[in-house]
DNA sequence: TTGTACGCGTTATCAT
DNA sequence: ATGATAACGCGTACAA
């Protein structure tokens, strides 16, 4: 008789906890205890999950996350759903569910109105905590936000000064290890393609780079760096011009995935041999690099580590144990993953290998 | 004097409307017009204003949702983030978020469980819209979700028979352009790594191939295909057999990425060269398959276009304009995009290419 | 243990 | 155009 009707394509309002409490004949609080885990009288248990199923019915989580002011929701900001980001992102979205959260992500592709207009989403929708790469354009914003007590933890770019959590990595650490490598092989030319220098994660891994470069007594040689933005197609272009050079360098760090990529495309156009003709190591780690020739030496970041370090940051957070303790700053190891692309810089003397078919064309 | 306390910690509780109102000392009501676009006398607009700006007030998202019945929100369901779907989630949430919705995202893993909790999360979350794989599992879920009025897109996977919206891709036709070629070309022992049958996607592309053999006049080789599942993995250790059979194939086509990947993997573990040794083609594109040797010939599914679809799709949805139209069955075409893995098989007769060096070892 | 009634922050409906 | 007020669905004191 009370079927549900039609499916005439109008919107249909879905069951309250009230249809539910007049369904099973009890009170709304007594339903509302049992939906929240609390004890009730085994009959009227059994009327309220009949009646549940009856009417179909599901919480409405915003009309509890209004009452409870909390909606279990974290904002998610990132420049865009990079193999990096969307690993974390899986990751990160999988861990929280546990604890009962959900995410809301937004991507703002670097770009500054975009950032504000994530942060203006978030707090609307007020979420509960927030994860995202740190931002100077929304340094102030940020710092209101945390004001108001809602928990941030900046994660891949860091931003000195906000009172907010930091799980970041090593890049420094790594980007030293990586070049220390390709100098401890032999080379002394290594040029570089490094991310913008507004971002911290750019400056820390030319830094790395830097101090092993000095470290080993070597200059910085101004035409072997390039700042191609992060971006694979600058970095393909750069490429071009550092293969032009009248000495071009024998070694190449990538401070990411995409200018390994451009790279790469370039070395492919110009017929140029990874590792016979050049040495090539890159920050990240994607499945192409282990296959690609024979495997491109690596940086990987520990994105499934990363995640679940957030998550664990966020459960303290919002569960008050640590509401009151100092912003943390956990900084993760990168793992160095030594592969095929690297190898001791042929001296003028020697002849080119040219001739010598690689035993594997990968 | 009444400025934000202290950041001790303690949850804020951000500006209300009523605040709003009273520091701008005007009508709820007022402040509501204007939030919401509509005429206010320029005095009041002013100081509405004013106090938005003083109160750091931002609309809460989940009283107007409940209110309106709209949350302008939409569920997102797919078994992971791999990079196909990662490029469409990103371009579907920058056009949806033109539209003023946003898009809550969920991976369910493969896992049957998972899936009816999205679903559950979804409706408890008041999602308008849902966008997913299609999953047997959750059909009558689904046709009661149709039915209660929430707008419903399936894409990359398929099922028949629930009225919703879908927007595909011609796997079939992909498929069999791709199989075409390699048959074209001269193979004739053509083996397949197929995804699990329990997909459409997976049966769709597998049907790709078996009609584009029978076509030209070949039989099915049970032993050259083979149901990995789209797993890496599996693809891996299956390609390790095809290679060990008394006459292995000479051109092997991926349903997807991973499988590719996998077979690669092992290629490059047994020396085998392509396309010297066998010639390889796969559904999906990535940018490994640009660079790898000499390209690997692909499918590409065009991810923006999707996107941009479903979202057209849900536009005219919920705006109610196509409300009652019969479900939409878009399907979208892929580009086969011939790179250099593809070569034609060479006979019994001619003497292995070993011995002579590619021109270029990428 | 159960029932009642109020309030969360909006929007929408009324008079004015 | 504005002001007052009734909902929306839920959680929760408080009384029973």
């Amino acid at each position: 008789m009370d079927e549900e009707e039609s499916g005439s394509g109008a919107r249909q309002r879905p069951a309250t906890i009230v249809d539910v409490a007049e369904t099973a004949r009890v009170a709304i609080g007594t339903v509302s205890r049992y939906l929240n885990g609390q004890s009730v009288r085994p009959a009227n248990r059994d009327q309220i999950e009949a009646a549940i199923q009856r009417l179909n019915y599901r919480k409405n989580a915003l009309a509890a996350a209004m009452k409870s002011d909390l909606t279990n929701t974290v904002g998610f900001l990132v420049p865009r759903l990079s193999e990096f980001h969307a690993s974390v992102l899986e990751r990160l979205s999988l861990a929280l569910r546990q604890q009962g959260r959900a995410l809301l992500s937004y991507c703002h592709n670097d770009d500054a109105a975009s950032v504000m207009g994530a942060l203006e989403f978030f707090s609307s929708h007020r979420v509960d905590a927030l994860v995202m790469d740190a931002r100077p354009e929304a340094e102030e914003r940020i710092r209101a936000t945390a004001r108001a007590g809602t928990p941030i933890v900046f994660y891949d770019n860091n931003l000195a000064g906000p009172p907010v959590d930091r799980v970041l990595v090593d890049n420094r650490g790594a980007s030293h290890r990586m070049v220390s490598h390709l100098l401890d092989v032999g080379h002394t030319r290594v040029a570089v393609l490094t991310g913008n220098v507004q971002h911290w994660t750019g400056r820390e891994r030319f830094e790395g780079y830097r101090q092993a470069m000095l470290e080993h007594g070597l200059t910085i040689n101004p035409d072997y760096v390039l700042d191609t933005h992060w971006n694979e197609d600058e970095a393909y272009s750069g490429m071009g011009r550092l293969l032009m050079l009248p000495t071009p360098p024998t070694a190449l760090y990538c401070c990411n995935y995409n200018m390994a990529m451009g790279a790469l495309r370039m070395f492919a156009e110009r017929g140029v041999r990874v590792p016979e003709d050049i040495s090539i190591a890159s920050f990240d780690d994607v499945p192409l690099f282990a296959l690609y020739g024979g495997g491109i030496t690596a940086a990987a970041q520990p994105t499934a580590k990363i995640a679940d370090t957030i998550a664990g940051t966020l459960a303290a957070r919002l569960s008050g144990r640590s509401a009151l303790q100092p912003p943390l700053n956990i900084v993760l190891n990168c793992d160095i993953i030594l592969r095929g692309s690297v190898k001791r810089p042929r001296l003028a003397s020697e002849p080119s290998p040219a001739a010598q078919p690689p035993t594997s064309q990968l």
